[in-house]
DNA sequence: CAACTGATGTAATATCATAACATTACATGA
DNA sequence: TCATGTAATGTTATGATATTACATCAGTTG
């Protein structure tokens, strides 16, 4: 298990931060922060503000990413580029398996629109629902 | 106030749906299911699942639109386009109004990247997060 | 040390959503 | 008519997600 040196903004995790990181990142899918708050019981974890914080600190760093239609939380996994890149979420509603994916055109096309329209854009949320691959082979074929 | 012909797969809507329906159109910005509870009290709505149950039928007929990021509702403004057409929100932090906007570009971009991926894509969440162009107008410049 | 700051801990509460079950309205056909 | 089926509705309780308010602790700096 790697060690982490992750920061936010030049700063070392806290502690609280560090636990909830490793808790996402040794976990395949989203969690939501009463799940992460469970699993942390045994670290000392009494409440829901002790994840929430976390978790807080953890998006804006960007380590982290908030599945709007889920309520739920994955650690970022394009390696070490925690950039504020445009980004988009599939998930899967069999599995619940969650890609990260990033196409530029995509973003091209939002920043365009919000230019043309006047609109300041800050944040873009993204998620697309629907059946991932090996679960869309395994599936009744189009329905 | 224009009388209600809306149906929902070619039945007519129920009485609730009716009430759902005709609140959020009369409002300007997204509304929660518990301020369309509220505001429906006095025509005899008593429990939150009277409003969900409504807000389900309405959404499936694409009269309704769920914003994921705001735990919210609105009224679908494309007239009289009641299609599944992929559709986007750009939300203003704060003004608190939500444009709906479909670009055909975007949509072909998100169903390619799904169809190259295997993804079997059912479900797309666009939202954007920022200020609208009158805010926007009336903010300090660019941060 | 005193004052400040940032992180933490804790309790209470607000907000969003659904489960489970009872009841009503109404259509349809024996 | 009236039995039956079904869709909608009503009601209570509970589950799930998120924040407010306030107390405490640790480290830093004057």
């Amino acid at each position: 298990m790697a060690e982490h040196q992750h920061a936010l903004g030049g700063k070392p995790l806290t502690k609280n931060q560090r636990l909830v990181l490793e808790r996402l990142e040794k976990t395949e899918g989203p969690l939501s922060a009463y799940s992460i708050l469970d699993e942390l019981r045994d670290e000392g974890f009494r409440a829901p503000l002790q994840v929430y914080r976390a978790l807080d600190k953890l998006v804006d760093a960007g380590l982290v990413h908030r599945l709007e239609s889920l309520n739920a939380f994955v650690a970022c996994r394009h390696p070490s580029c925690h950039s504020h890149r445009m980004i988009g979420f599939a998930i899967c509603e069999e599995c619940g398996s969650v890609q990260e994916f990033s196409q530029d055109r995509i973003s091209e096309e939002l920043v365009a629109w919000a230019r043309d329209d006047g609109f300041r854009l800050k944040k873009t949320t993204i998620e697309l629902r629907g059946l991932c691959k090996t679960c869309a082979e395994q599936a009744p074929l189009q329905s």
